[in-house]
DNA sequence: CGGTATCCGAACGGATACTG
DNA sequence: CAGTATCCGTTCGGATACCG
């Protein structure tokens, strides 16, 4: 911590390490999804599941387990036959959707342009090699 | 497209499907941090390299590489010996890292409750069995 | 300095079958 | 209905060696 740019360089060390757990959360393939999915709401777990176009069951247990882990989602089980379960946001949950929604706005304003740019690359680069 | 449950539900199909291509922008292990790494201006990729802990040569070439193509990046290389390449982000770059701050913002607020959940979660599940 | 190429284990994730 | 268990291919990502 001599001077301010090892004090910079520290600190950007910490919050990438920091940063790069809340990623770890929504990074798989499906979490953001499925918290997109509750958002309205307490839903059972066919519903989510049919609010996800191509998710396996599989895949859809373990990433709501995870979240649940996370306390991003609470798991409510009506022991009934056949059983209930519903799922729903919890607070902090709650707090996380505001966040993804600037994600969402962003992807709605600019993805086009990603598109755009990715054609052009590969247009540039394309496949002139192998 | 009867009614509105159905109408509703191709929406969130849709978006979701969008929205999905975004998380895949970022969703990898590097490319959130990448972003981050060069909020502050050019970068040469050695100074890229040591701004991210635990990044691998491979990786970060292959990160840049990618936000390179999604137009996020761009790469400027000064033919010299030995060669100078410096990345720094798009002006559409710059558009997504006002976004990703307010999951790091999400993240030095809330992350610390997810830790705790996750004990919590882990102390009444635990390693009861297997 | 800034890469590329290759090998390899680990993790991700889909398909299928079975259960309370 | 809401899972669990298993198999298996694909991708991710680190280590190492080499190149212009």
């Amino acid at each position: 911590m001599a001077n301010t740019v090892q004090a910079k360089q520290a600190d950007i060390s910490i919050t990438a390490c920091s940063y790069r757990r809340v990623l770890e959360i929504i990074s798989n393939k499906w979490s953001a999804l499925v918290i997109y999915a509750l958002e309205d709401g307490s839903l059972r777990y066919g519903e989510v599941r049919r609010r996800i176009e191509g998710v396996s069951q599989k895949m859809l247990t373990q990433t709501l387990r995870q979240l649940e882990r996370d306390g991003l989602v609470r798991r409510e089980v009506t022991p009934s036959v056949p059983p209930v379960v519903d799922y729903s946001l919890t607070p902090l949950g709650e707090t996380l959707i505001n966040t993804l929604r600037h994600l969402k706005l962003w992807t709605a304003e600019y993805y086009p342009l990603v598109e755009k740019a990715r054609a052009e690359y590969d247009r540039v680069n394309g496949d002139d090699g192998i």
